[in-house]
DNA sequence: TTGTACGCGTTATCAG
DNA sequence: CTGATAACGCGTACAA
């Protein structure tokens, strides 16, 4: 089938061009191009002979080139820290469906968690023309971020492209990015009002790294239930982590050592993996889960009902996120003129997904 | 920062071009190209001049000219059916890394499990010039499938990119492609023969689906194992499966309803996901891993060390999969001549990660 | 229906 | 050091 081109001994291999194909059918490049593109009919015979020839020469379009010249496939970039992750894992998903729905590429990239890498990441799409640019999960909330942020946002703007946050802090209300966020407050709100509603008094909470937007806002919603119901807010009660696996199983081993937090009988932790790793060292350390202290975790993550006991935790939409990322972007710019009939800011709802961690605290307290 | 380019209301915003560089800065194009890439000096004055003009007018190169007359960023793709799943995800990361290493860009690309899909995304990535397309996960071992991969593989290779298959089935000899393969039948072995070693005699295998090649594998190292042993081999402890945990938990619940199975005391099942599922049921109907029945996975994802009890399964070492995929396809291409000091099919290990799902068979049989 | 010729944005070459 | 100009591969008016 594939027909040995002239390539000489060592040379470099190098794709057919529309021109080869044509010589060879002996037709125009023209010609070529509308059998490929099928924008304008070709005689029957020739159509034969460009696809024969197309075949023979195994040629296959030049993306780069099609896109210069004005007919390109639009691309969705998704820029994330690690593909590893479960919730961005799902975000991207929902990216990618609501991507090919649409006729789109969607590609991914990954920034290992390095600001650098991710600044570059976003230039590197903005230069690939993406049609859309979104940016997922935590970010540090430094002004340095902010403004980074905002030039590139601008500059996509100007290229008629969109940078989406996704479950970012939100940059200036000038600023021409799109957000889509969850409600994080009070998804945390609700977690917490589960365990004071249960009977707990004494809750430590795993809320997340220091200056992590995410973080911040689980510990407010931490505060406020406790508030809600009268009960006394203890700074010594809160444990900053990363929202990894190991930081769970820190806290656990301080939790279990230290006589300050004898007296706790649940825990609100603001992440899943963390919640993982916090359960699987009290397992070890003989402590029963609910019975000898509560859980409740957040982002419900698929592994959060395979674990035993099943993980009470904060429902986060991260597919639909995903989804919803994508359809704002490109309705903005399927609009045109009217885009301001499209949300450029969107919140969507977290709730409560109650499993089998939580029970009412002991009677040993 | 920002200015305003001529934008007539209601037409589409165009990026800057480096022709409006050049005349904002009132040099020529040459010249702006070359404080972009540094290929040559440029007179501190005219390089500020440029810098300004560049930073006034957001202007950001066109990829696709770029690559188009000559200098491009390499891109590896990769292509796998999901992005969710835990082992595809360990892959990609492996890509990313050795692709970020070596200054590549790496794309991830999804196909949702449709085969049509998962062509269209070859080609694709063939039409944007991917260095590499990494091929990844399980597929149907199907005529269809080979030749269509085959002709990928030769039109990759003549356009001097290469094709690269990550625990699939490999092609013909003749076909240029790299494999990256794990031992995928010994991880069975060593998986049945630990569980005979523990006593076990009745041994339930799901091994995965009927003529998907891991599966197969997996089978036939179960069988091997039996045979090692002296261990007869019974067809009716064969169910064949999907790769997900819904699938485990219906096998779980044949294997508590059916007569047929009352003398099992262990399973081996083809992958943690049907494990998990597995384990899920059966600790609801009262059965105590491994108290009351073993279990072995396959695949080792990260959850395998976080379920309770924590998952007996056969590693598999997906990210290092992923890696050496990057390196053997680029290597190659920069060994350029010799091309045939470079690996084309390389077997990576698997090994039993003990952990305690497996005990020695209760006295009740 | 078909072919010719130009433009897309950039880099490389070559002459100054 | 700098500037003009020819590629790069493709789509597409425009002319035939």
């Amino acid at each position: 089938m594939v027909a040995k081109r002239e390539t000489g001994p060592g040379s470099e291999p190098t794709q057919a061009t529309i021109r080869e194909v044509a010589a060879r059918a002996g037709v125009s490049m023209a010609t070529v191009s509308r059998v490929m593109t099928g924008s304008q009919p070709v005689s029957p015979d020739r159509r034969e002979r460009v696809l024969r020839a197309i075949d023979d020469l195994d040629y296959v379009v030049n993306t780069h080139a099609r896109s210069l010249s004005g007919a390109a496939i639009e691309t969705v970039a998704i820029v994330l820290e690690d593909i590893t992750g479960p919730s961005f894992a799902a975000m991207a998903h929902g990216v990618e469906q609501e991507a090919a729905a649409r006729g789109r590429l969607s590609l991914v990239c990954a920034t290992h968690g390095d600001p650098e890498q991710e600044l570059r990441m976003v230039d590197l799409m903005r230069r690939q023309h993406a049609k859309a640019v979104i940016l997922v999960g935590g970010a540090d909330d430094l002004d340095e971020y902010r403004s980074r942020m905002a030039r590139f946002a601008r500059s996509l703007d100007a290229a008629g492209s969109r940078l989406v946050l996704c479950g970012r802090p939100p940059l200036e209300a000038d600023v021409p990015a799109t957000v889509v966020d969850y409600d994080n407050e009070n998804g945390a709100f609700a977690a917490v009002s589960h365990l004071l509603a249960a009977g707990h008094r004494r809750i430590l909470t795993l809320p997340g790294a220091e200056n992590f937007t995410t973080g911040e806002g689980r510990l407010s919603g931490y505060r406020r239930a406790l508030e809600a119901q009268g009960v006394a807010y203890d700074p010594k009660l809160v444990i900053r982590t990363a929202y990894t696996r190991g930081a769970g199983e820190q806290a656990a081993r301080e939790l279990l050592a230290s006589t300050a937090y004898a007296d706790v009988t649940a825990v609100f932790v603001g992440s899943d993996q963390v919640a993982f790793g916090l359960m699987d060292v009290l397992r070890d350390a003989g402590r029963q889960i609910p019975r000898d202290i509560s859980i409740v975790g957040y982002d419900d993550v698929p592994q959060a009902k395979a674990v035993f006991p099943k993980l009470t935790t904060v429902h986060v939409p991260y597919e639909q996120m995903g989804r919803t990322a994508v359809r704002l972007a490109l309705e903005r710019q399927e609009h045109g003129a009217n885009k301001h009939s499209v949300e450029e800011h969107m919140i969507l709802g977290t709730h409560l997904e109650v499993r089998d961690s939580v029970a009412a605290p002991s009677r040993r307290h």
